[in-house]
DNA sequence: GTGAAAGCGCTAACAA
DNA sequence: TTGTTAGCGCTTTCAC
């Protein structure tokens, strides 16, 4: 391994001048400065990040915590989280807890000690794991939590705008096929309906379940669904919706025809359906990305080790935190079956 | 942030007894033990890995470079891997080099710094990125080179058993989709075509394009594939045939009845088609984690920094390096339109 | 403008 | 069994 002395003694200057040329370019005599960054590369220096980081008191690193990379959501947002993150000069750490909550908090106990930083997209446990990072700077992801800055998605919003769209076609009754139990994205999509109902109470809605984010999770549902009486359905997530699709179809019963469905997400699979799916839309990498922002706003505030920082001067959440969401429509959502509206006035 | 000193300090023991008592339990007297344990605990410690890694001269991360985490390809092999190197008590920095070469081979150069070893998957840029990660640790998945260390799977025979199976069905004029110009694994794949010709010159193979290996790549496939007067197709991956599927309902051609469908790796999204594809099975998960044995026994033989071990002494392949595949039947083949076939001989 | 030297937190000789 | 000490590679005062 090249190290400073390396390069100090081959361009014959002290390992502080090879240091500062190659940081502070400014504070050292222009061909001294050449020179050493010319040795430099001719020997493939690349300063050491534990070194460095050690002396600074952090590592430049930060970690992301997922449930389930395989999930399209999360890969997009993890895309976008480490994009982000290499523009702020930071590496991800990425961990994927397995929908397994002991397991996630395991990790973020130890992602912690070589990590500057957190974002938790998702977590299944976030108590404990608010817990086991203790005083590490964290971000959420999908969650509001106290104090503890978060990035989210507007997804009440989009159940109204959903319920909107299917009250449009002549749908009243509405199924929302529930997704993970302690899932607070679950939570937001059911206040979601909450609202809807408010505002359009002609519309009826009906849960099920809380099935797995996954197709599985769709295919279980599908027949309580058709047994719902409901002629159009919300689905926790896209996969999920391909999931109903898929159950839906082997029973006979077509989409949109005699059902329309809606997914929620648009992740790339949503165009992968037969038919392709309406769903609400969310920016998956700008939230990864904004949660990079806003860890590294945290970081900024906070002097590297020892010192606590002022509490007061925390950073208070930006009102930009809550992404906006839209709705996609696609093939999987038509007119209602029995409604009046089957029959184009006129 | 707690320290040794202070783990030290508030037990009445010296910084050596705290870091025994921690990494060397054995070699301390339980009482001493069990109070430093407890004071330890009490204060929240956590030993810095960028301390300890400084001093050991390693950092007890790896870094993986994948051309696209929104691939369910490359997310399943990096689920793999952050498994099996959690595991091996190895944290993971995952990048997405966004299928650009340039890029590529820039992360690969920032990783070297701050990993003991990388995974390259897939590398767009392999001979740059070697370069780049000079005499670091490297294990390649889905290419190989030289004495580089690698893992894949059998795609050629993988074509191979395509080629049988579609054979098989009557079908003598079989269309290939090719992926990624400067793909290993198209390369593989292209072999494959070969070996199965010479073993059945009774079929005729066809290639188009190079495409991107994506679902809009598939849909770009379509109409040369009709028009190459192909009964059956075999696809880079199953993106790739997902998008030819959608392209050819869109045209008014019939999968499977005009023309046989057959992806590539069994990804989930193989069973979201309609119908669901016949594709090529690999274990994904086991690629990554093989990924990750082979990395960590080069660390093994590497001593930590300076000596740069004997070269003799560098494992050789191991025999397994080579992953088996499976062709996976499902609804996207049938028999050839217009073989003899097509009505059950008696 | 440059160099000497003091550590960052930890572990591993070496002593006691 | 426990303590002292010397660094790992780097950055950063503080002198010169």
């Amino acid at each position: 391994m090249v190290t400073v002395r390396d390069v100090a003694r081959e361009s014959g200057v002290s390992i502080s001048t090879v240091s500062r040329a190659l940081a502070e370019p400014e504070r050292v005599a222009p061909e001294t400065r050449d020179r050493v960054v010319a040795v430099a590369n001719r020997l493939g220096y690349r300063p050491n990040r534990a070194a460095s980081g050690l002396r600074a008191g952090r590592t430049g690193a930060l970690g992301l915590v997922v449930p389930d990379l395989e999930n399209p959501y999360f890969a997009s947002v993890t895309k976008g989280v480490q994009a982000r993150a290499r523009q702020t000069g930071h590496a991800v750490f990425v961990v994927d807890a397995g929908e397994d909550p002991a397991l996630e908090t395991e990790l973020v106990t130890g992602l912690r000690s070589q990590t500057d930083g957190l974002v938790l997209c998702s977590p299944r446990a976030a108590e404990a794991d608010l817990e086991a990072a203790r005083d590490a700077p964290v971000v959420l992801v999908n969650l509001r939590h106290d104090g503890v800055p978060s990035v989210s998605s507007d997804d009440a919003h989009g159940v109204v705008l959903a319920v909107e769209h299917l009250r449009a076609l002549g749908h009243r009754r509405v199924a929302y096929v529930g997704g993970p139990d302690r899932s607070w994205s679950d939570a937001r999509r059911r206040a979601g309906l909450d609202a809807a109902r408010e505002r359009y109470p002609d519309v009826e809605t009906v849960t099920v379940g809380s099935f797995r984010p996954r197709v599985e999770g769709g295919r279980a549902a599908a027949d309580l669904v058709v047994a719902s009486g409901a002629t159009a359905v919300l689905a926790y997530n896209d996969l999920v919706a391909l999931g109903l699709v898929a159950r839906l179809r082997e029973r006979g019963v077509d989409v949109p025809r005699d059902l329309s469905v809606v997914g929620f997400d648009d992740t790339f699979v949503a165009t992968l359906a037969t038919p392709p799916l309406t769903t609400v839309r969310t920016d998956l990498a700008r939230l990864g990305a904004r949660a990079v922002d806003r860890l590294v706003a945290v970081l900024g505030t906070r002097r590297p080790s020892g010192s606590d920082g002022d509490p007061a001067a925390a950073p208070t959440a930006s009102p930009d935190d809550v992404l906006p969401v839209e709705l996609v429509v696609r093939d999987s959502t038509t007119l209602a079956p029995t409604s009046e509206l089957s029959v184009p006035p006129r």
